[in-house]
DNA sequence: ATCCTTGCTATACACTCGTATAACAAGCGA
DNA sequence: TCGCTTGTTATACGAGTGTATAGCAAGGAT
Protein backbone atom coordinates (compact mmCIF):
# COMPACT_ATOMS: atom_id res chain seq x y z
CA UNK A 1 0.00 0.00 0.00
CA UNK A 2 1.67 3.41 -1.35
CA UNK A 3 0.92 5.89 0.67
CA UNK A 4 -0.93 8.98 -1.18
CA UNK A 5 0.50 12.62 0.22
CA UNK A 6 -1.99 13.65 2.38
CA UNK A 7 -1.45 17.09 0.85
CA UNK A 8 0.42 19.19 -1.91
CA UNK A 9 1.74 22.32 -1.73
CA UNK A 10 0.67 25.15 -3.97
CA UNK A 11 2.62 28.07 -5.86
CA UNK A 12 1.58 30.97 -3.03
CA UNK A 13 -0.21 32.77 -5.31
CA UNK A 14 -2.10 30.21 -7.06
CA UNK A 15 -2.86 29.06 -3.10
CA UNK A 16 -4.26 32.51 -2.55
CA UNK A 17 -5.94 32.79 -5.47
CA UNK A 18 -7.82 29.62 -4.89
CA UNK A 19 -9.01 30.41 -1.76
CA UNK A 20 -10.20 34.07 -3.26
CA UNK A 21 -12.36 31.95 -5.74
CA UNK A 22 -13.54 29.90 -3.23
CA UNK A 23 -14.31 32.50 -0.42
CA UNK A 24 -16.27 34.02 -4.38
CA UNK A 25 -18.09 30.24 -4.30
CA UNK A 26 -19.08 30.25 -0.73
CA UNK A 27 -20.86 34.12 -1.17
CA UNK A 28 -22.49 33.28 -3.97
CA UNK A 29 -24.18 29.80 -2.90
CA UNK A 30 -24.62 30.20 0.69
CA UNK A 31 -24.71 33.96 1.23
CA UNK A 32 -23.17 36.29 4.16
CA UNK A 33 -24.50 33.93 6.35
CA UNK A 34 -22.70 30.78 5.33
CA UNK A 35 -19.26 32.46 5.39
CA UNK A 36 -16.73 31.19 7.38
CA UNK A 37 -13.07 30.45 7.90
CA UNK A 38 -14.06 26.76 8.08
CA UNK A 39 -16.71 26.98 4.99
CA UNK A 40 -13.81 29.05 2.92
CA UNK A 41 -11.73 26.29 3.42
CA UNK A 42 -13.23 23.37 2.95
CA UNK A 43 -14.61 24.37 -0.24
CA UNK A 44 -11.36 25.05 -1.33
CA UNK A 45 -9.92 21.82 -0.43
CA UNK A 46 -7.77 22.71 2.56
CA UNK A 47 -7.68 22.89 6.33
CA UNK A 48 -9.11 25.81 8.00
CA UNK A 49 -6.09 27.06 9.39
CA UNK A 50 -4.50 27.88 6.41
CA UNK A 51 -6.43 30.74 5.53
CA UNK A 52 -4.62 32.77 8.36
CA UNK A 53 -1.28 31.84 6.17
CA UNK A 54 -2.73 33.47 3.43
CA UNK A 55 -4.83 36.29 5.12
CA UNK A 56 -4.27 38.65 8.06
CA UNK A 57 -8.22 37.47 8.88
CA UNK A 58 -11.58 36.17 7.28
CA UNK A 59 -11.87 40.09 6.80
CA UNK A 60 -8.98 40.52 4.57
CA UNK A 61 -10.05 37.67 2.77
CA UNK A 62 -13.39 38.93 2.21
CA UNK A 63 -12.13 41.97 1.51
CA UNK A 64 -9.70 40.66 -1.18
CA UNK A 65 -12.55 38.78 -2.79
CA UNK A 66 -14.44 41.78 -3.29
CA UNK A 67 -11.64 43.38 -4.75
CA UNK A 68 -11.09 40.76 -6.91
CA UNK A 69 -15.09 40.57 -8.22
CA UNK A 70 -14.65 44.13 -9.06
CA UNK A 71 -11.63 43.85 -10.98
CA UNK A 72 -13.41 40.92 -12.90
CA UNK A 73 -16.08 43.22 -13.48
CA UNK A 74 -14.22 46.16 -14.80
CA UNK A 75 -12.66 43.94 -17.47
CA UNK A 76 -15.41 43.03 -18.85
CA UNK A 77 -16.67 46.45 -18.93
CA UNK A 78 -13.56 47.39 -20.47
CA UNK A 79 -13.62 44.77 -23.27
CA UNK A 80 -16.67 45.63 -24.38
CA UNK A 81 -15.60 48.98 -24.68
CA UNK A 82 -12.96 47.86 -26.26
CA UNK A 83 -14.57 46.30 -28.88
CA UNK A 84 -17.47 49.20 -29.80
CA UNK A 85 -14.86 51.06 -31.45
CA UNK A 86 -14.07 55.10 -31.51
CA UNK A 87 -17.94 56.15 -31.88
CA UNK A 88 -18.52 57.90 -27.82
CA UNK A 89 -21.80 57.18 -28.30
CA UNK A 90 -21.15 53.43 -29.24
CA UNK A 91 -18.49 52.98 -26.66
CA UNK A 92 -20.99 54.43 -24.00
CA UNK A 93 -23.92 51.98 -25.06
CA UNK A 94 -21.39 49.25 -24.97
CA UNK A 95 -20.18 49.82 -21.17
CA UNK A 96 -24.62 50.48 -20.53
CA UNK A 97 -25.27 46.93 -22.19
CA UNK A 98 -22.28 44.88 -21.01
CA UNK A 99 -23.56 44.89 -17.82
CA UNK A 100 -26.80 43.20 -19.03
CA UNK A 101 -25.10 40.19 -20.15
CA UNK A 102 -22.77 37.88 -18.46
CA UNK A 103 -20.63 37.37 -16.62
CA UNK A 104 -22.11 40.42 -15.37
CA UNK A 105 -25.77 39.95 -15.27
CA UNK A 106 -26.38 36.61 -13.19
CA UNK A 107 -27.65 35.08 -10.35
CA UNK A 108 -24.27 34.66 -8.71
CA UNK A 109 -23.11 37.42 -9.02
CA UNK A 110 -26.12 39.14 -7.32
CA UNK A 111 -26.26 37.36 -4.70
CA UNK A 112 -22.43 37.57 -4.03
CA UNK A 113 -23.01 41.32 -4.32
CA UNK A 114 -25.66 41.02 -2.08
CA UNK A 115 -23.45 39.26 0.77
CA UNK A 116 -20.82 41.48 0.47
CA UNK A 117 -22.89 44.63 0.09
CA UNK A 118 -24.28 43.54 3.97
CA UNK A 119 -21.20 42.41 5.44
CA UNK A 120 -19.55 46.11 4.54
CA UNK A 121 -21.70 47.53 7.01
CA UNK A 122 -20.05 45.52 10.25
CA UNK A 123 -16.92 45.11 7.92
CA UNK A 124 -14.59 48.15 7.78
CA UNK A 125 -12.02 46.21 5.51
CA UNK A 126 -14.73 45.30 3.22
CA UNK A 127 -16.34 48.67 3.31
CA UNK A 128 -13.23 50.36 2.05
CA UNK A 129 -12.77 47.98 -0.95
CA UNK A 130 -16.88 48.85 -1.80
CA UNK A 131 -16.19 52.04 -1.55
CA UNK A 132 -13.30 51.74 -3.89
CA UNK A 133 -14.39 49.60 -6.11
CA UNK A 134 -17.95 51.91 -6.77
CA UNK A 135 -15.18 54.54 -7.32
CA UNK A 136 -13.74 52.91 -9.97
CA UNK A 137 -16.94 51.78 -11.87
CA UNK A 138 -18.49 55.48 -11.66
CA UNK A 139 -15.05 57.00 -12.69
CA UNK A 140 -15.21 54.39 -16.02
CA UNK A 141 -18.59 55.89 -16.27
CA UNK A 142 -18.06 59.45 -16.22
CA UNK A 143 -15.21 59.74 -18.45
CA UNK A 144 -17.37 58.12 -21.26
CA UNK A 145 -19.97 60.83 -20.43
CA UNK A 146 -17.36 63.26 -20.85
CA UNK A 147 -16.08 61.77 -24.41
CA UNK A 148 -19.76 61.65 -25.38
CA UNK A 149 -21.07 64.97 -24.51
CA UNK A 150 -18.00 66.95 -24.41
CA UNK A 151 -19.75 70.26 -23.38
CA UNK A 152 -21.12 69.33 -20.67
CA UNK A 153 -20.61 71.22 -17.61
CA UNK A 154 -21.39 68.80 -15.22
CA UNK A 155 -20.61 64.66 -15.84
CA UNK A 156 -21.45 63.49 -12.87
CA UNK A 157 -25.76 63.73 -12.55
CA UNK A 158 -26.19 61.90 -16.18
CA UNK A 159 -23.53 59.61 -14.81
CA UNK A 160 -25.71 58.90 -11.98
CA UNK A 161 -28.56 58.80 -14.14
CA UNK A 162 -27.09 56.18 -15.91
CA UNK A 163 -25.96 53.97 -13.11
CA UNK A 164 -29.38 54.16 -11.64
CA UNK A 165 -30.55 52.80 -15.24
CA UNK A 166 -27.58 50.01 -15.30
CA UNK A 167 -28.42 49.30 -11.46
CA UNK A 168 -32.03 48.75 -11.77
CA UNK A 169 -32.09 46.91 -15.13
CA UNK A 170 -28.96 44.95 -13.85
CA UNK A 171 -30.97 43.94 -10.57
CA UNK A 172 -34.22 43.15 -12.48
CA UNK A 173 -32.12 41.30 -15.09
CA UNK A 174 -29.86 39.03 -12.46
CA UNK A 175 -33.13 38.11 -10.15
CA UNK A 176 -33.57 35.65 -13.02
CA UNK A 177 -37.74 35.49 -13.21
CA UNK A 178 -37.92 38.71 -14.95
CA UNK A 179 -39.81 38.27 -18.38
CA UNK A 180 -37.17 40.25 -19.76
CA UNK A 181 -34.54 39.18 -22.11
CA UNK A 182 -30.80 41.12 -21.99
CA UNK A 183 -31.43 42.42 -25.82
CA UNK A 184 -34.69 44.20 -24.12
CA UNK A 185 -32.70 45.65 -21.58
CA UNK A 186 -30.15 46.75 -24.12
CA UNK A 187 -32.97 48.57 -26.44
CA UNK A 188 -34.33 50.00 -23.34
CA UNK A 189 -31.18 51.33 -22.24
CA UNK A 190 -30.20 52.83 -25.22
CA UNK A 191 -33.98 54.65 -25.73
CA UNK A 192 -33.42 55.99 -22.24
CA UNK A 193 -29.70 56.98 -23.28
CA UNK A 194 -31.49 58.84 -26.03
CA UNK A 195 -34.06 60.44 -23.69
CA UNK A 196 -31.42 61.84 -21.08
CA UNK A 197 -31.87 65.58 -20.86
CA UNK A 198 -29.32 67.61 -20.73
CA UNK B 1 -36.36 52.37 50.03
CA UNK B 2 -39.67 51.60 47.64
CA UNK B 3 -38.36 49.06 45.14
CA UNK B 4 -39.31 50.27 41.86
CA UNK B 5 -40.65 47.29 39.56
CA UNK B 6 -38.10 45.61 37.95
CA UNK B 7 -40.16 45.34 34.80
CA UNK B 8 -43.28 45.91 33.34
CA UNK B 9 -46.01 43.66 31.60
CA UNK B 10 -47.31 44.80 28.59
CA UNK B 11 -50.20 44.54 25.79
CA UNK B 12 -49.09 41.91 23.93
CA UNK B 13 -49.39 43.28 20.74
CA UNK B 14 -47.39 46.28 21.90
CA UNK B 15 -44.75 43.83 23.02
CA UNK B 16 -44.48 42.04 19.76
CA UNK B 17 -44.64 45.20 17.86
CA UNK B 18 -41.55 47.07 20.09
CA UNK B 19 -39.50 43.94 19.28
CA UNK B 20 -40.43 44.08 15.12
CA UNK B 21 -38.95 47.89 15.43
CA UNK B 22 -35.85 47.11 17.46
CA UNK B 23 -35.41 44.14 14.83
CA UNK B 24 -35.60 47.19 12.66
CA UNK B 25 -33.55 49.54 14.36
CA UNK B 26 -30.52 46.79 14.62
CA UNK B 27 -30.93 45.86 11.17
CA UNK B 28 -30.51 49.21 9.65
CA UNK B 29 -27.64 50.13 12.09
CA UNK B 30 -25.69 47.13 12.17
CA UNK B 31 -26.61 45.19 9.42
CA UNK B 32 -27.28 41.38 9.11
CA UNK B 33 -23.91 40.58 10.73
CA UNK B 34 -25.00 42.31 13.94
CA UNK B 35 -28.87 41.14 14.35
CA UNK B 36 -28.93 38.49 17.11
CA UNK B 37 -31.59 37.07 19.74
CA UNK B 38 -29.50 39.14 22.19
CA UNK B 39 -29.22 42.97 20.63
CA UNK B 40 -33.01 42.67 19.33
CA UNK B 41 -34.03 42.33 23.27
CA UNK B 42 -31.02 44.77 24.28
CA UNK B 43 -32.35 47.15 21.74
CA UNK B 44 -35.77 46.22 22.75
CA UNK B 45 -34.69 46.92 26.45
CA UNK B 46 -36.23 43.45 27.38
CA UNK B 47 -34.63 40.10 28.02
CA UNK B 48 -33.28 37.83 25.91
CA UNK B 49 -35.45 35.05 26.36
CA UNK B 50 -38.44 36.98 25.62
CA UNK B 51 -37.79 36.56 22.18
CA UNK B 52 -39.55 33.12 21.84
CA UNK B 53 -42.32 34.02 23.60
CA UNK B 54 -43.47 36.15 20.92
CA UNK B 55 -41.73 34.25 17.88
CA UNK B 56 -40.86 30.83 17.07
CA UNK B 57 -37.62 31.68 16.75
CA UNK B 58 -35.05 34.70 15.67
CA UNK B 59 -36.47 33.54 11.70
CA UNK B 60 -39.69 34.60 12.25
CA UNK B 61 -38.73 37.64 14.18
CA UNK B 62 -37.10 38.63 11.24
CA UNK B 63 -39.65 37.69 8.94
CA UNK B 64 -42.25 39.47 9.97
CA UNK B 65 -39.71 42.69 10.49
CA UNK B 66 -40.09 41.97 6.93
CA UNK B 67 -43.19 41.89 6.36
CA UNK B 68 -43.66 44.81 8.71
CA UNK B 69 -41.12 47.11 6.59
CA UNK B 70 -42.94 46.62 2.98
CA UNK B 71 -45.98 47.36 4.69
CA UNK B 72 -45.07 50.35 6.09
CA UNK B 73 -43.67 51.23 2.09
CA UNK B 74 -46.95 49.79 0.69
CA UNK B 75 -48.73 52.08 3.17
CA UNK B 76 -46.43 55.30 1.44
CA UNK B 77 -46.96 54.27 -2.10
CA UNK B 78 -50.53 54.09 -1.40
CA UNK B 79 -50.76 57.46 0.30
CA UNK B 80 -48.93 58.92 -2.79
CA UNK B 81 -51.43 57.24 -5.08
CA UNK B 82 -54.43 58.63 -3.24
CA UNK B 83 -53.45 62.09 -3.15
CA UNK B 84 -52.44 61.75 -6.71
CA UNK B 85 -56.25 62.58 -8.15
CA UNK B 86 -58.17 60.68 -10.72
CA UNK B 87 -55.88 61.31 -13.97
CA UNK B 88 -54.11 57.70 -14.45
CA UNK B 89 -50.70 59.26 -15.50
CA UNK B 90 -50.41 61.16 -12.77
CA UNK B 91 -51.00 58.58 -10.58
CA UNK B 92 -48.64 56.29 -12.07
CA UNK B 93 -46.10 59.11 -11.45
CA UNK B 94 -47.01 59.60 -8.25
CA UNK B 95 -46.34 56.12 -7.28
CA UNK B 96 -43.04 56.36 -9.10
CA UNK B 97 -41.93 59.67 -7.33
CA UNK B 98 -42.83 58.38 -3.88
CA UNK B 99 -39.76 56.03 -3.91
CA UNK B 100 -37.82 59.05 -4.06
CA UNK B 101 -38.45 60.77 -0.39
CA UNK B 102 -38.97 59.68 2.72
CA UNK B 103 -39.46 57.38 4.41
CA UNK B 104 -38.92 55.09 1.26
CA UNK B 105 -35.81 56.94 0.12
CA UNK B 106 -33.19 56.88 3.33
CA UNK B 107 -30.21 55.44 4.14
CA UNK B 108 -31.81 53.59 6.75
CA UNK B 109 -34.43 51.41 5.00
CA UNK B 110 -31.53 50.91 2.14
CA UNK B 111 -29.41 49.13 5.10
CA UNK B 112 -32.44 47.36 6.08
CA UNK B 113 -33.69 46.23 2.93
CA UNK B 114 -29.80 45.00 2.52
CA UNK B 115 -29.22 43.09 5.29
CA UNK B 116 -33.41 41.37 5.06
CA UNK B 117 -32.15 40.34 1.17
CA UNK B 118 -29.12 39.01 2.02
CA UNK B 119 -30.22 37.28 5.27
CA UNK B 120 -33.11 35.72 2.80
CA UNK B 121 -30.85 34.12 0.50
CA UNK B 122 -29.89 31.22 3.83
CA UNK B 123 -33.34 31.32 5.78
CA UNK B 124 -36.30 30.08 4.18
CA UNK B 125 -38.70 32.21 6.00
CA UNK B 126 -37.59 35.46 5.25
CA UNK B 127 -37.31 34.28 1.28
CA UNK B 128 -40.91 33.54 1.93
CA UNK B 129 -42.14 36.95 2.93
CA UNK B 130 -39.05 38.44 0.25
CA UNK B 131 -41.31 37.08 -2.55
CA UNK B 132 -44.36 38.00 -0.89
CA UNK B 133 -43.39 41.34 -0.71
CA UNK B 134 -41.90 41.64 -3.90
CA UNK B 135 -44.87 40.11 -5.49
CA UNK B 136 -47.19 43.22 -3.93
CA UNK B 137 -45.32 46.02 -5.81
CA UNK B 138 -44.98 44.25 -8.77
CA UNK B 139 -49.03 43.87 -8.34
CA UNK B 140 -49.28 47.41 -7.38
CA UNK B 141 -47.80 48.96 -9.96
CA UNK B 142 -49.17 46.48 -12.69
CA UNK B 143 -52.11 48.00 -11.92
CA UNK B 144 -51.58 51.58 -12.59
CA UNK B 145 -49.77 50.41 -15.52
CA UNK B 146 -52.67 48.85 -16.96
CA UNK B 147 -54.81 51.60 -15.73
CA UNK B 148 -52.52 54.18 -17.96
CA UNK B 149 -52.58 51.91 -20.73
CA UNK B 150 -55.70 50.05 -21.25
CA UNK B 151 -55.01 48.75 -24.99
CA UNK B 152 -51.02 47.25 -23.90
CA UNK B 153 -51.19 43.51 -24.42
CA UNK B 154 -48.69 42.84 -21.69
CA UNK B 155 -48.14 45.29 -18.80
CA UNK B 156 -45.52 43.22 -17.43
CA UNK B 157 -42.84 44.61 -19.44
CA UNK B 158 -43.37 47.87 -18.92
CA UNK B 159 -43.56 47.41 -15.07
CA UNK B 160 -40.65 45.49 -15.39
CA UNK B 161 -39.01 48.44 -16.78
CA UNK B 162 -40.28 50.82 -14.33
CA UNK B 163 -39.68 48.74 -11.35
CA UNK B 164 -35.63 49.26 -12.86
CA UNK B 165 -35.62 52.78 -12.96
CA UNK B 166 -37.26 52.99 -9.86
CA UNK B 167 -34.65 50.68 -7.97
CA UNK B 168 -31.85 52.02 -9.67
CA UNK B 169 -32.83 55.90 -8.64
CA UNK B 170 -33.73 54.82 -5.18
CA UNK B 171 -30.63 52.62 -4.52
CA UNK B 172 -28.55 55.92 -5.67
CA UNK B 173 -30.76 58.59 -3.79
CA UNK B 174 -30.73 56.26 -0.51
CA UNK B 175 -27.16 55.90 -0.62
CA UNK B 176 -27.12 59.38 0.37
CA UNK B 177 -23.98 60.18 -1.64
CA UNK B 178 -25.02 61.59 -5.23
CA UNK B 179 -25.08 64.58 -6.23
CA UNK B 180 -29.00 64.64 -6.79
CA UNK B 181 -31.65 65.75 -5.54
CA UNK B 182 -35.02 63.84 -5.29
CA UNK B 183 -36.64 66.98 -7.52
CA UNK B 184 -34.13 65.75 -10.10
CA UNK B 185 -34.50 62.06 -9.69
CA UNK B 186 -38.64 62.97 -9.98
CA UNK B 187 -37.97 64.63 -13.12
CA UNK B 188 -35.79 62.05 -14.53
CA UNK B 189 -38.67 59.60 -13.87
CA UNK B 190 -40.97 61.47 -15.29
CA UNK B 191 -39.10 62.17 -18.57
CA UNK B 192 -38.08 58.59 -18.84
CA UNK B 193 -41.50 57.34 -18.60
CA UNK B 194 -43.28 59.25 -21.30
CA UNK B 195 -40.18 58.24 -23.26
CA UNK B 196 -41.26 54.57 -22.68
CA UNK B 197 -41.35 52.26 -25.64
CA UNK B 198 -44.90 50.53 -26.54
C1' DA C 1 20.05 9.81 0.15
C1' DT C 2 19.69 13.14 3.70
C1' DC C 3 18.62 17.65 5.65
C1' DC C 4 15.84 21.92 6.13
C1' DT C 5 12.60 25.07 5.05
C1' DT C 6 7.95 26.13 5.43
C1' DG C 7 3.46 25.09 3.56
C1' DC C 8 0.08 22.70 5.82
C1' DT C 9 -2.61 20.24 9.37
C1' DA C 10 -4.41 19.38 13.95
C1' DT C 11 -5.90 20.94 18.16
C1' DA C 12 -7.30 24.13 21.65
C1' DC C 13 -9.15 28.38 23.42
C1' DA C 14 -12.49 32.04 24.49
C1' DC C 15 -16.45 33.84 22.70
C1' DT C 16 -21.23 34.27 20.64
C1' DC C 17 -24.94 32.04 18.69
C1' DG C 18 -30.09 30.09 19.13
C1' DT C 19 -32.76 27.51 22.05
C1' DA C 20 -34.71 25.17 26.29
C1' DT C 21 -35.96 25.26 31.06
C1' DA C 22 -37.05 26.72 35.67
C1' DA C 23 -37.75 30.27 38.89
C1' DC C 24 -39.45 34.89 39.69
C1' DA C 25 -42.78 38.65 40.21
C1' DA C 26 -46.17 42.01 38.21
C1' DG C 27 -50.68 43.08 38.50
C1' DC C 28 -55.47 41.65 37.82
C1' DG C 29 -59.55 39.11 39.90
C1' DA C 30 -61.47 37.79 44.11
C1' DT D 1 -55.46 42.15 50.96
C1' DC D 2 -54.57 37.72 49.17
C1' DG D 3 -53.84 34.29 45.55
C1' DC D 4 -53.22 33.00 40.71
C1' DT D 5 -52.10 33.57 36.12
C1' DT D 6 -48.53 34.30 33.01
C1' DG D 7 -45.44 37.73 31.18
C1' DT D 8 -40.67 38.13 32.16
C1' DT D 9 -36.07 37.07 33.78
C1' DA D 10 -32.05 34.15 34.73
C1' DT D 11 -29.32 30.38 33.70
C1' DA D 12 -27.55 26.55 31.16
C1' DC D 13 -26.41 23.78 27.10
C1' DG D 14 -24.45 22.31 22.64
C1' DA D 15 -22.94 24.05 18.33
C1' DG D 16 -20.33 27.19 15.59
C1' DT D 17 -17.36 31.34 15.35
C1' DG D 18 -12.31 33.53 14.64
C1' DT D 19 -7.87 33.08 16.15
C1' DA D 20 -3.45 31.20 18.21
C1' DT D 21 -0.07 27.61 18.52
C1' DA D 22 2.51 23.36 18.09
C1' DG D 23 3.84 19.70 15.30
C1' DC D 24 3.86 17.09 10.92
C1' DA D 25 5.53 16.27 6.27
C1' DA D 26 6.23 17.62 1.33
C1' DG D 27 9.66 18.37 -1.74
C1' DG D 28 13.55 21.24 -3.27
C1' DA D 29 18.55 21.94 -1.96
C1' DT D 30 22.71 19.85 -0.91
Amino acid sequence: MSNQPAFSRADPDERRQSLIEACARVLAEKGAAGVSVRTICTEAGVSPGLLRHYFGGISEAIAETYRWTGARIDAALEQAVAQAGPDPRARLLAYLTANFRPPIASPDLLASYVALWSLSRSDPLVAAVRAEVYGQFREGLERLVRDWRPGLADPRLPAIALTALIDGLWLELSLGNAPFSPEEAEALAEHWLDALPG
